[in-house]
DNA sequence: CCTGTCGATATGTATAGATAATATCAAGAT
DNA sequence: ATCTTGATATTATCTATACATATCGACAGG
């Protein structure tokens, strides 16, 4: 191995295993020389090489067991990352222009049907919150309708903001802490209001992302976004190199 | 640290921050004691150390910085991991009886209408394929509508499997190495012979999942995977503890 | 005021060595 | 024939140490 001190030694020795694998080299199946083999192989220390495998192995790629060896693992899922951005930033990527619309808010406990629009089994009733609707545009055309509930007991701070401005899901990603998401993805008709806000005809498909925030148990907000189906992408790519 | 000894110290260190940052108790911004204090408080050598933060680092959870120190990352993006499983698998998870039916198949080169509906910009032309469409049911009722083309060129042995028994995307993902996949997923409305198959009024709305595989430069598969829209959900969860 | 140099400091990478955990294999006991 | 047990091979984890690298702050020179 020429070194290219570009990387580190473990990232290229990695890159190597991994290129191996996916360009179909080292099939399914295979068995890789034992670590201490590897690691005389590649010059390196056998920490070295533990530290490249390990991380071949988090990613599923390659399957240990200890006295048996290191295979090649069978590729049983396509896991794939999907990447779901603050919406601005999405429009921006694309090189046009954000803007967002609220077009109704109200201060109230949430009903049932806020419960089922939003796909929520049971929050805490009692709870009262900010229940918001508004539009995404991208270049004065819809480019995805919010639906949001805010805990407002959770968040107190969310009472005071002015949600004409500030576009509810930057503000809450920029002053709350890490949580727990848990996202659904389908594909709905639109009707009514959703389609009229979205200047969709009646019936066409949309792709509904539910997002479910809570930190600890608690519910810090829910969220239905709709975007036009045929003109929204969402993209996961895995097993590319570089 | 009490040592129950279930778990590597790395592993019950790693759980205990991201926890203290999930939990928001270490907000974003909040900067860490230093790797080495943190050895020291955690009672661990500095290489462990830095064997958790390295990973949480890694993860997107923190932010490392040299001579300046390490902090809690913001939550910009919402990476969420999809797994879009062997559908014989998924179906059996949901605890209904798998079935495949082919419906047609045809041996010949891409043409452009394929390309269309398959999503490719431009495959090798003179490529044969095999070209396929075929249902998969849950108990009886349409769960998935696909349709493929598989490359011949890259993959002879795909001739001589009957593709009434053998589902292909299970075939393909055990006879075949690893490989790169990109995927893009939207929403469309359906009509004609692809409503008609998956038992759909025209116009209901699908999911639509577009699936490339290649191997260094050759491709070898393209899928378009129907789900009936609103029976149908892809789940991600991310920042879940345990 | 701008710029370069240098030291201090925190992280980044790599090594060698040691010990522990564990799955398999084979020999021996029942 | 089957179970038990111990030896062994392999990975898993942890430590102590060393040097590399990026960056900040201070100070000096123009």
């Amino acid at each position: 191995m020429p070194a290219s001190n570009f990387e580190s030694l473990h990232t290229r020795i990695l890159e190597d295993i991994r290129s191996k694998i996916i360009d179909g080299a080292w099939p399914p199946g295979h068995q890789l020389d034992k670590e201490t083999e590897l690691a005389v192989q590649y010059g390196v220390s056998r920490m070295t090489m533990n530290k490249v495998l390990t991380e071949l192995a988090a990613n599923g790629f390659i399957i240990r067991r200890k006295r048996i060896g290191t295979f090649v693992a069978q590729a049983r899922t396509q896991s794939a990352v999907l990447e779901i951005n603050n919406i601005a930033e999405e429009v921006a990527a694309l090189g046009r222009r954000y803007a967002w619309k609220l077009s109704s808010e109200e201060t109230r406990p949430l009903c049932a049907n806020d419960l089922r629009v939003l796909g929520v089994k049971r929050a805490t009733l009692d709870d009262t919150a900010i229940c918001l609707k508004g539009l995404h545009s991208a270049d004065d055309e819809p480019f995805c309708l919010e639906t949001r509930a805010i805990n407002l007991t959770a968040v107190p701070a969310a009472a005071t903001v002015d949600f004409e401005k500030n576009v509810p899901g930057a503000w809450l990603l920029s002053s709350m802490p890490w949580s727990s998401v848990r996202h659904s993805i389908r594909a709905i008709n639109v009707f009514g209001r959703d389609a009229h806000l979205l200047q969709l005809s009646a019936g066409s498909a949309c792709l509904e992302i539910l997002r479910k925030t809570q930190i600890n148990d608690n519910w810090i907000t829910f969220v239905r976004l709709l975007y036009p189906g045929e003109s929204h992408q969402l993209i996961a790519e895995f097993g590319e190199q570089s």
